[in-house]
DNA sequence: TATAATTCAGAATTTTATTCTGAATTATCT
DNA sequence: AGATAATTCAGAATAAAATTCTGAATTATA
């Protein structure tokens, strides 16, 4: 399947990456077209995972979820062993994003808690679970400044 | 304002954090109500910023979003002129996430480029004009295990 | 250049969002 | 506890939006 962009897909990816709720018919009145013209083209982008899906962000102490940390884990294995670490990280709720990096350690995971003790009950019960994991590191953050993923930008 | 939220939020919440375009017709047959109800809810989601946006994800392979790394930016200053840093780091578009974090390192930057050429084009030109940076160190991401919000999880 | 495939506007139809009202529930104050 | 106020919600009515269909125009392909 052909997954070539023009500048109207641009635009609607634009337009929806941070307002991802907009009607199909405000979107059309943006970009001058017509409404079925434009749900088709959405349907596609859909289709070719362009657009992997659609998220609700929600304020994480609106729901008790106050602490943030990035926890770096070495892991014991070569890769193939290691995707098994990743998955199970993977399962974890409280696990936000599991990236396998280069370099000496092997993940790096970010996670939600409710605090600093469900933090540290978290790697002394779940972590310690995980075959393979020789070390973790955890890096707490106290304030974020931005947390926004915008990946399309258009220059004028 | 109260943000006390019950179990009918809380479900709202979790049918909506993976589908954000749920129609608001669909999320009252979920819950077995009114279309009036849950709208008026929603909407007092939305005000009261637990819902704090609606985001579409998007395929960073398709925008030629290809490199995901991770920047440790160790700041120069106290914590008042930091707030500068942080952000101009946010004002980069190629900036997705800007967290100030506990320890020796200051900052730590989540970043999207085309590839490591423009990576290393951004560090070189953009961090460079940044004031009161004092060192960088850059993981880089190979492989994306898991990259999804889930911050309401119910137990039944 | 012919043919096929894709894209899109406009109309018609189905579905949804939104507003309003009054009843029921819940919270607040004395 | 009991009265009052505030909130929540269902159901009806209406406005708006989504979706489907068709044929014309454009674009890609052979």
């Amino acid at each position: 399947m052909d997954i070539t962009l023009d500048n109207i897909d641009l635009q609607i990816l634009e337009l929806m990456q941070n307002n991802a709720r907009i009607s199909n018919a405000d979107l059309a009145r943006e970009l001058n077209m017509a409404a079925s013209a434009v749900l088709e083209r959405v349907k596609k982008l859909e289709q070719k995972k362009v657009i992997l899906r659609y998220n609700a962000a929600i304020s994480p102490q609106a729901v008790n979820q106050k602490l943030l940390a990035f926890i770096f884990i070495k892991s014991q294995e070569g890769f193939t062993c290691s995707t098994n670490t990743a998955d199970a990280l993977s399962a974890l709720p409280e696990v936000q994003e599991v990236h396998h990096i280069a370099g000496e350690d092997c993940f790096l995971v970010k996670v939600r808690t409710e605090d600093s003790a469900s933090l540290m009950a978290l790697m002394r019960n779940s972590l310690k679970q995980i075959p393979g994991i020789l070390s973790t590191k955890t890096t707490i953050v106290l304030e974020t400044v931005k947390e926004q993923q915008q990946l399309v930008i258009l220059k004028k």
